[in-house]
DNA sequence: ACCTGAACACCGTTCAAGT
DNA sequence: ACCTGAACACCGTTCAAGT
């Protein structure tokens, strides 16, 4: 057929694709080839869009950034309960798509959506009157939390077979199979003790250290 | 050759090689097959010690877990002192190796040093009074915060040219190309604003909901 | 400019064969 | 039990060829 009048791509059309196959069935499901085949296109085809698998990849990352609400920072609201509207927020798009978290471990990089994200939070920060190396601190260490709450997910990971807590060998894990029951709940809970406390404990800080306005 | 005298292999080698591969070539550069032949053996011979290379990640991100220090718990220090030398020793085995880092997002599983861990600081926390669902939380909410100040390096992803911060686009970012300079001194100094930020927190709660001894 | 098929070097994994 | 070579199905990417 070689080239149709209109084409057939599109960068969007790509990274939608490659999101939904990403969400369904995994990281390790998504190759040039299988994705191609999902848009009824040759493997190569791809390679006209993206140089490689990775830019693709960073593509997907950014698009997820995108869903991120970063409107709270536009009404000068007090900076814990934006920082708080974020995270939640920030949060709420990596759970979304929870396969995808491991390939934040690239960084910002050249995405722009996360780019815009980092830039919305720093100038939240300094305009209430944080020193520019403090608010470059807590931005990263919101991040750090946010990021690590979707990567880590903490209950996830056990085995719901009790038989592997040998109390020998982990006297206080008992009942931890039953965490798997109400992951969800635990990680959800445990996102937001963690989050409060680091806002109670930002605050601490404020006040120590900026001058009344 | 077939059959040696002596196994030319152990799961403990293997572990060791795969490592080593990944600090310094990335998780990219492990394959099985390049594995083996840095092991000197050919490739399907890993499959007599592990039933995938998954299994084998798997044990790479453990022996990490077992480099992190756990005597503190053993001291009966406070709490939140016992916290903050376990999150510090854990994020120094996590940046010894962050091309590992990624691999983290499969939870604890049957990783015995992950479970080994996870139990210590629960038992901590239940030990200084924490109800056991709080006690979960924090376990949680540390790891949180560790993982993904190890994942989400904030510095590391910043491009150097500062072309890419427009200031039309990025009005706050201006000197953020400088940021790559000192990366790592950034990151140190975010972790430790958040692990005070979040300890602080924690003990603000602490004494709200936990009755005195 | 944008798609195709053919091709290259490389994967993870299985399996029969060897000792 | 533990290693080997051969084989299978599958990768990411390049490239010449087509319109």
């Amino acid at each position: 057929m070689a080239r149709p009048r209109t084409p057939l791509l599109s960068r969007e059309r790509i990274v939608t694709a490659a999101l939904q196959l990403i969400d369904a069935e995994g990281l390790a499901a998504l190759s040039t080839r299988r994705l191609a085949t999902e848009l009824s296109v040759s493997g190569p085809s791809l390679y006209n869009h993206f140089a490689t698998k990775d830019e693709l990849l960073d593509a997907v990352v950014d698009s997820v950034m995108g869903e991120v609400d970063l409107s709270m920072f536009g009404r000068d609201a007090p900076w814990p309960a934006a920082l708080r509207d974020w995270a939640r927020s920030y949060r709420a798009a990596l759970a979304a798509h929870p396969n995808i978290v491991p390939v934040l471990a690239q960084g910002p990089g050249r995405r722009p959506n996360a780019l815009r994200l980092a830039d919305a939070v720093f100038g939240c920060l300094v305009e209430a009157g944080w020193p520019r190396g403090q608010a470059t601190r807590i931005g990263a260490l919101m991040r750090y939390f946010v990021a690590g709450s979707a990567l880590a997910s903490f209950a996830a990971g056990f085995p719901e077979d009790a038989g592997v807590y040998d109390a020998a060998d982990y006297p206080h894990l008992g009942e931890a199979h039953r965490l798997a029951e109400h992951r969800s709940a635990i990680d959800e809970g445990a996102f937001e003790t963690g989050l409060e406390a680091l806002l109670d404990g930002l605050l601490l800080r404020y006040e120590r250290t900026v001058p009344r306005p």
